[in-house]
DNA sequence: AATCTTCTTTAGAATAATTATAAACAACGA
DNA sequence: TCGTTGTTTATAATTATTCTAAAGAAGATT
């Protein structure tokens, strides 16, 4: 079965109708081996380098906005002016090297348990994730 | 010695000219007990609230970061809209509350220390900071 | 104190990321 | 095929932030 199917599927399956743009954005998000970190911006250039087919700004960002409320990809805020989004959904940790303006995954075992000592009344925790900011 | 005059060697010594308004904006930022998350809204309106006098935000942006440059503040990106900062200039974690979408601090002793078990050639650690986002 | 220089403040314009609008279009079900 | 509903798109609007350039204030020099 090609990927394009199988995205096919899991767009229906999502209630979110499987339009061209949609089939070409999925492509270039979730056909890697490795979780990809990106900008909607980066995401907007890599549409058209790597399927030929444009795809306009606004269904970027609404493609992205769907998919992330389905649970798909995953808002992370490191940078003051755009924001970052993973396709790595999990509650993971991350090196950022500051100079390069890149996120690298670190697995869970490089890291370790991480116990938190201190509670609020009323809250509970959500998630726990560790930034590691590299330099030069 | 009242805290103004402290204000105004302070700013002195890091070659800033003690003007009305960066006093004005250190009274508001500095003369607290806890530490202080804001972004430049919340301190654009507590100096209006609190000294009476009002400030263009051209000068609260330019105050804030001439104030992040010299160290004296943090800059915490958390939100995907407005940047955060943080009087706490320390290496330190946090909680996030995020239906309040507020910062809280954690002592490292809430935490504990965490090693950092992988390494990217070239590069060095420069900051581990823990993010525990805290629901209802 | 008067003058000069340099830094700072300010209103308003400019920029950049993001979101809203509404008309054309495409997918779906009957 | 037709009607309905969801989607795309160009464009306008919004929002946070930065830039600009003129007026003002601080500090140094006489
Ligand atoms: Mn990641
Ligand atoms: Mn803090
Ligand atoms: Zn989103
Ligand atoms: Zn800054």
């Amino acid at each position: 079965m090609t990927s394009k199917q199988v995205f096919i599927e899991k767009l229906r399956n999502s209630s979110l109708r499987p339009t061209k743009q949609r089939i070409n954005i999925c492509e270039v998000l979730f056909n890697r081996d490795k979780t990809f970190h990106f900008t909607i911006n980066d995401l907007f250039n890599l549409i058209k380098d790597k399927t030929g087919d444009k795809v306009s700004l606004a269904t970027v960002y609404n493609t992205v906005h769907a998919f992330h409320k389905k649970g798909y990809l995953k808002e992370i805020p490191i940078n003051s002016n755009q924001t970052y989004f993973d396709t790595n959904v999990t509650d993971h940790h991350h090196f950022f090297d500051v100079k390069e303006e890149k996120l690298i995954d670190l697995k869970n075992e490089d890291v370790g348990p991480i116990e938190i000592q201190k509670s609020i009344p009323g809250k509970k925790i959500k998630s726990v994730e560790v930034l590691v900011k590299l330099e030069d």
